[in-house]
DNA sequence: CGTAGCCTTGAAGGTGATCAATGTTTGTGG
DNA sequence: CCACAAACATTGATCACCTTCAAGGCTACG
């Protein structure tokens, strides 16, 4: 067993809240820690899921390809969230999705016997992660409603949102290296559009980018943006 | 409680197929069967969720509006789907999304009491609720990667789709009344182009439409085109 | 028989995609 | 530690797809 294990607080994690600290060795059992470089794959979509696993540091994206192979991302993870526990209910279960890390993270990496063993008759649990699941799901259905709006408007939107979900405190930079093509990915753009966007933020002294860490200076103004209430320029 | 309860082959339901029959009237305690008429609203999001649901009959469809008042669509439901399942774990819950029925239709309405009651401990419940659930995301997944692609290529699917999870055997007539504004509404695009490909389709003897109801003529075409293979016109 | 909901068609215009070229930063191996 | 490659960022020109706006027709139903 990695030692890591023992020095990150588990029983902190949103889906350990609450639980009885001893029970937690017996969840992730045969659990390892798993350090993955910058762009490291952690899995592809189609391949078997032999495991799932918690998110401890860093960020991960789970994307798919379309058929001409370009990337859509589906979610960012940051840590505390799960990642393939929804998969873990079928028979056979695949991975519906890819995932690979931004920038070095680690994950705790859990066999599925586990999850058939400690998780899947604990109502408890179960909950836990169904509340997780339906979190992402009104995320992803937020982003849909999106759809049709400018892309400025969902390009603002996702800043905030990230910003919101992944600074601690009242940290105004995105603790994550997310490159315009990851924003595009996610968006449903291009690199070009989103770029083009950006450049006349900073431009306004809205954002500020440096060595891939983006700074967001006037969060009042990009909420106004992804509200629909941008001036008209 | 009205006699069409036992009527309808509850046991038959996905969520509750291979349960033993007699536990199923504990889990619908309280449930009143409900008819819906042509458009008429279930509830609407943001509305506190006092109750949840199953279709019996007919289809609902799962929407939000965005801040111009458009409707996104984010889900068709047929019968067996849990309409409302997820959101009942929370304390309080608020349905976010709002949920009315196309054609004339029937849900079993049950309380959120009878949640908290028979389905909030039952682990092989929760891994029911959770599988369909899953199954919804990797659905709204799917049509997040075609968001890019050109419209054709998403309607297409759309009726693909539709074809597949609404028409029992090999019926090549969608059993339900959607219309060209909700085809719109649901792959982000508006009715006029929505109108102009599906007219299109229809000289092209793919599709035929008849008082609402869709014709899928050449499935195989229309397969072709959401494919992207569609040989160029 | 009139209204409401849905379908259709046309013309004009814009947002964002595409293509192409170039600069900048990061990472890696000799 | 330098050189080279790979990944990322940027800018401009052109163009297509889809939206927007407008007007009119069809069908169902009270």
């Amino acid at each position: 067993m990695p030692s890591s294990k023992d020095a990150l607080p588990l029983n902190e994690l949103p889906c350990f809240k609450g639980l009885d600290p001893k029970s937690i060795p017996e969840l992730i059992q045969g659990g390892i820690a798993r350090s993955t470089k910058h762009r490291e794959v952690l899995f592809r979509a189609g391949e078997g899921a032999s495991h799932f696993a918690l998110v401890l540091l860093g960020a991960y994206k789970l994307f798919r390809n379309d058929l001409s192979g370009h990337e859509s991302i589906m979610h960012f993870c940051s840590p505390g969230d799960p990642i393939g526990g929804l998969v873990m209910l079928n028979e056979s279960p695949i991975y519906p999705v890819s995932c690979s890390s931004i920038g070095p993270s680690m994950v705790l990496r859990i066999p599925r016997e586990t999850w058939t063993k400690a998780w899947a008759n604990n109502a408890h649990l179960l909950r836990r992660v169904n509340q997780m699941l339906y979190q992402r799901m009104v995320h992803i259905q937020d982003e849909k409603v999106l759809q049709r709006l400018p892309l400025a408007v969902r390009v603002a939107s996702l800043l905030a949102t990230l910003l919101e979900r992944y600074s601690r405190g009242s940290e105004s930079v995105l603790p994550v290296p997310i490159t315009r093509q990851e924003i595009a990915d996610s968006v449903g753009a291009t690199v070009e559009s989103v770029i083009r966007l950006m450049s006349e933020w900073t431009g306004e002294g809205i954002l500020h980018t440096e060595a891939r860490q983006i700074e967001i200076i006037r969060l009042d103004r990009l909420l106004q943006i992804a509200h629909g209430e941008a001036p008209v320029t």
